[in-house]
DNA sequence: CAGATTTCAGCTAGACTGAGATAA
DNA sequence: CTTATCTCAGTCGAGCTGAAATCT
């Protein structure tokens, strides 16, 4: 037993603040996904890689890191240990040889698919009993607040 | 310029799901915060950490692991950092010697106001223009989603 | 005795920084 | 020459595990 979540019952945690929430539940759905995962190796980060480079097909390392938000230095991180593991393959992209790009191999492609069900498993019970036009609003509300911290995060690269 | 997040645009950002989402804020939110946070020189779990102690005025790790769904050991590292930073102070339970209880020295006390304030504004700035009726919804669902996952955790347990 | 509480030693992946190689 | 892309080397805090010391 790592951690009792029935021994809990404090007046903070039912009245935990959207911030608060956002970050308790992304924690549980990260914790969540890597037991599940964790019979093909993989961590959440190194998932939502190859989900990107499947989405893509191909892509370089640049785009990768954009489309992540992550750290080039991190992604290489990452990279390293999913081409370490077999499951994808980094070579130079022919137009530019700077860049490398990155694809998934056969065995990553299998990975990144049972992955996919376990994520969309544990998303869609996590769902369950919420209305279609809740999850709507919040959808929305999580997309401006994302908006917003963007925009005050390119502004203070501005400065 | 670590990334730039104004040359994104692309179909999946704007389409991401609820779980992508609930990602993308908190990983945003955490790293604003430990940016505005660097010059007191904590990061977001010492934060955590310093606002439940505050929040009970002395806990012991138990509790304290407990109310940061942490483990122990985690919980022990945050702490020693807290420690050595001259932020809290650890005495042993008067009433159990095996304990270790924890309360914020008086320099704890004011890193924990000021990093209060930053996490407030951030917090106000990135739900402004959020009517509070949608900000409520969201709250609700991520609340009964932070349940779902709380439970499904506590059957897994089990098994 | 069993069980709770903390910590030691050691490990991993991730997120950084600064510097450098290489190519556009 | 300047800029972009990736990587090396190194640091750090966080999150684990297994095992031990200590106390109830």
């Amino acid at each position: 037993m790592k951690n009792d979540p029935r021994t809990l019952g404090g007046s903070f945690k039912e009245n935990a603040p959207l911030g608060y929430l956002v970050h308790e539940v992304a924690k549980l759905m990260k914790r969540r996904f890597e037991i599940e995962a964790r019979a093909h190796g993989i961590t959440l980060p190194q998932w939502r890689a190859l989900a990107q480079i499947a989405l893509r097909d191909s892509v370089t390392q640049v785009a990768l890191a954009q489309a992540m938000d992550a750290d080039p230095m991190t992604l290489s991180g990452v990279l390293d240990r999913l081409e370490k593991r077999g499951l994808i393959d980094r070579y130079s992209d022919p137009s530019d040889n700077r860049a490398k790009m990155a694809r998934l191999t056969e065995a990553g492609a299998e990975v990144y698919k049972s992955a996919r069900e376990v994520g969309a498993t544990m998303y869609l019970n996590a769902l369950a009993d919420i209305s279609s036009e809740d999850a709507a609003i919040a959808e929305g509300v999580l997309r401006r607040m994302r908006d917003k911290l963007l925009g005050e995060e390119a502004e203070a690269e501005d400065a």
